[in-house]
DNA sequence: TGTACATCAGTGAACGCGCGTTCACTGATGTAC
DNA sequence: TGTACATCAGTGAACGCGCGTTCACTGATGTAC
């Protein structure tokens, strides 16, 4: 059943967004491509119609989470403590696709390491853009800072020990803004 | 063809070994119970006389991979210039777990997230015994530090970009001994 | 110490299942007149 | 504006492949005497 131009443009939304949605969630590869087209409300068969693989949709997927992940505000300690929090760990399907994703992009194809290496390069302007000191420490910090945040939000996921998963997000929110401390002293 | 008991011992040493290493090299899903045990020298029938099923190998392979990665030297300066160097990032299979696997480990079953945590508790307090300051100091830079060294070596190597890659180990170091600085300045 | 045989680790073919992908068919869309 | 028909998005059965797992068989080990 042929469908209108506007259903199918709302149709590819769909799917690319539960697609960024699950692959969150689950992995590249636990999700089936018959996974994402029934969350978008389509049979698997329709799939080839819209991308030519299921490597494809993960290059796309990606793009798309990376874009539309909310930008850090200006305030680099609003951004860690709302980043390292326990709403943030407890939700993989909208968070961060650095978090849930990068160590598993680091085997896919092309299309969709560029698209992560992309979106690192932008969220780490981003970064310095809102930190403190002089060019070479701002960079400096949006770098180091962001390890920090991801490593940190992986490390609290993996624990199995819920005190322990908190208290990697606290000491490390703590250790960051500590950081930013040291260099507002460093310059008086 | 029955084989020695020696032989039995060291067999299972060789599929532990080998599992640990290509499960760092390409993940748990990537790597068939065929290859590990081609990888040790093995036909993959024998496989079940070793393990009951792929989950109980993974489980073990971590703790096998997490008890002998090598403990942080005193020199926490030290420690932090050889993880977050080009070799460690260019050497996954022999490479740190937690960069490897620790992503991927949350989806699995509860054997292999114990193994995770036990790992992290360890790492956690051998970082802190070497870290300056006060007892509540030590923990939260041995926490910190941990979660910035894991997340910039998963960052540098998802990134394509050869410059960015080397940048992000290079600079999130040096924010890392900048920290320990800004620690011991704030002493005397 | 030497021999006979029960044990059991290893082999490789086979099974079952789930996945990515293809394809013949259906029927709503949208264009030509 | 209304009608006829070509287009093409969606459906669901089917295919091929690779994986985890099982199993009947083999032959070296190691124990009992």
């Amino acid at each position: 059943m042929k469908v209108s131009r506007e259903q199918v443009a709302e149709n590819r939304r769909a799917i690319v967004e539960a697609a960024g949605r699950l692959f969150r969630q689950r992995g590249f590869d636990a999700v089936t491509v018959a996974e994402v087209m029934k969350a978008a409300g389509l049979t698997h068969g329709a799939f080839y119609g819209y991308f030519t693989s299921k490597e494809d949709l993960i290059a796309e997927a990606l793009v798309e989470a990376l874009a539309s992940t909310a930008a850090p505000p200006s305030d680099p300690a609003a951004y860690a403590a709302s980043y390292l929090s326990s709403a943030h760990r407890d939700d993989r399907a909208s968070g961060c696709p650095f978090a849930a994703l990068a160590a598993e992009t680091v085997r896919q194809p092309a299309g969709a390491r560029a698209a992560m290496t992309a979106g690192l390069k932008r969220q780490i302007e981003r970064l310095s853009a809102g930190a403190p000191g002089a060019s070479a420490d701002k960079r400096r910090a949006a770098i180091g800072g962001w390890a920090a945040m991801v490593g940190a939000m992986i490390l609290a996921r993996v624990s199995d020990d819920p005190a322990l998963s908190d208290e990697v997000l606290n000491q490390t929110r703590a250790w960051i803004a500590s950081q930013g401390d040291s260099r507002s002293r460093r310059k008086p």
